[in-house]
DNA sequence: TTGAAAGCGTTACCAT
DNA sequence: ATGGTAACGCTTTCAA
């Protein structure tokens, strides 16, 4: 039994003997209808099947109900994806499922044309913005449309501005400092690739402000390294960082995948995790528990940042919110598996 | 500078001393507009930045151009998610931004009414289905009512139905079957979890089938355990494995994330990858090259099958293919680090 | 080659 | 409490 699906309004009400502004009222739970109509009409609507057209309700009611996430893919095949940003897309579908917003996914690289576009032709209602850059020429075009848009991640500029984003350099920061605390003086760093700090990449430019900052504030010997997150370049920068700092009993990474090459790296040179080296990662805890040992992390609460980011624009959307909220999430030390317990490092 | 995007076609027509009929006209590249009424109206088309109101046009034409992909968060926190399967999403966004067809992302649980109400209430014009069973009620109720969609994964029984899958059980068998060429004797497997396969999962099915097949059909020694993919699970069931069979020399794995676990495991027991064991994975390029030594896989082009899968659904919306598309991948393997090249095995 | 008008399925206003 | 009607912005007949 095929249901047909042109069930409109009109239908219903001639069925129920009523008119359509009658059905229109009970559809939207208006209270001046007689409860014995709103009954009968009810019932009918749900005998026939219907639902309302979602299209004609949001042209009437000139909302889309829809908004996207930018996730442009340069390169189609270069892949993989940083995992944390997966669970942006995941926490902000999430968000916006429970509110019954559509949650759109852009691949296609935009131009000033296309962003603007997806406003002016009542694509979306509004959008968040991920890999956001210090300087970013889209947010501000939308700035000056004055479109609403909610950022994961900030510029230098953010007056006016809504965004979500985790404190990246005092998270390193932090990082370091535990380190020291527990003793350590030799102490490598595994940062983004130079070409993203050099472009501006908000993560990459402020986790390298708060490692420049940490080596200054604390008496410590330090190598680092700049590296993709290829496999292979962090297997070798590990070891680049072993020939610098052969002393080196411990190594933060900003890269949430990094365990894997870092620890066999480590282990290339007959050193293990964290007996002799200490690993503190920026990452997630799921991916964090993945690890054997499990990683000491600051925690990078990726699905909420998402979730987060796309409450904040439909709450802007809605009209709820005036301000504009500005969330800067304080790192948050977890300590597993990857850093001694802090009785066994008192030997 | 703000623009309203209020503008609509009438203010066009307006400006422009036309007709709405002409305007619309150009906008579709209709033939029978003379071309300096054509020249002139686009100038001003583009002068006022106008560009047609997308809903309006949807509704008009009776189609969404908007479909969806279901991705259910059964515990939203639930994380992480298989990689692979993030990769369904973004090869599947990719497909449909590039016909320009709106890509979302559905996380809420479904239910028939939910399910069905979708393409009643005309919010999306078809659906990928994911995550598929041998048994599926969500097939069952499209097929019955003859929407739209495209699964990745398939059924049992697919008369009629449109899927890209790959050939898991294939999969598995090629792969103990290359190990066994290369000398193997004693072969682990480490599959899904039991709950999966016993809940008619399609993959945790098809891989346990073609791991029966291949141990009736070679005559090898094996173990197996079955393992959720939490990293210190794949750790223990490995180290399990090998207690069971000391002298393994091979492992076949599912979990596209076990490396990790895996080498850690055997460098637990003094073994060495490749050279005291070798491993093949069920995983992307892109994953198996994060890890060190590369891994030798079973291609899983998930990526590739998202974009696929999005691209039949929208052949089949366009009616393009009357005839259902039924793509089960033939498996290939992929030889990197983790298995001895050749040459060397002959020692 | 162009324009007028109907209609897509709603909701909201104004009557009754 | 209920019904008629206009309007949301577009495309597509049908006429001119």
């Amino acid at each position: 039994m095929t249901y047909p699906n042109e069930i409109t309004i009109a239908d219903v009400a001639k069925a129920a003997g009523v008119s359509v502004s009658t059905v229109s009222r009970i559809l939207n739970n208006k209270l001046d209808v007689a409860s014995a109509t709103r009954e009968r009409v009810q019932r009918i609507i749900e005998e026939m099947g219907y639902s309302p057209h979602a299209q004609a309700q949001r042209l009437r009611a000139g909302k889309t109900r829809s908004i996207a996430l930018l996730f442009s893919l340069k390169h189609p095949g270069n892949r993989p994806y940083n995992p944390l940003e997966m669970d942006f897309i995941i926490g902000g579908a999430a968000a916006a499922c429970e509110q019954e917003f559509f949650f759109s996914l852009l691949t296609n690289p935009v131009s000033r044309h296309s962003l603007v576009d997806l406003y002016r032709s009542a694509q979306i209602d509004g959008l968040v913005l991920m890999q956001v850059h210090t300087q970013d020429w889209r947010v501000d075009l939308l700035r000056e449309y004055d479109y609403p848009f909610v950022m994961i991640g900030h510029c230098n500029e953010n007056t006016g501005l809504s965004f979500i984003d985790l404190d990246f350099a005092v998270g390193v920061e932090m990082a370091i400092e535990y380190l020291v605390e527990q003793g350590h003086h030799n102490i490598g760093f595994l940062g983004h690739p130079e070409v993203m700090r050099l472009n501006g990449y908000g993560p990459a430019v402020r986790s390298w402000e708060g490692y420049q900052r940490a080596v200054h504030n604390h008496n410590i010997v330090s190598t680092y390294q700049e590296a993709s997150f290829v496999g292979q370049n962090l297997f070798n920068s590990t070891l680049t960082m072993l020939d610098d700092l052969p002393q080196m009993t411990a190594i933060v990474t900003v890269h949430a995948n990094a365990a894997l090459n870092i620890i066999r790296a480590l282990n290339e040179r007959g050193l293990r995790v964290p007996e002799d080296c200490s690993v503190i990662a920026l990452t997630s805890q799921q991916i964090a528990e993945l690890s054997t040992p499990a990683l000491t992390t600051i925690d990078f609460p990726s699905y909420d940042m998402g979730y987060q980011a796309v409450a904040m624009l439909i709450r802007k959307l809605q009209g709820e919110s005036g301000e504009p909220e500005q969330i800067l999430i304080p790192p948050r030390l977890e300590l597993r598996d990857s850093t001694p317990p802090i009785s066994a490092r008192s030997e």
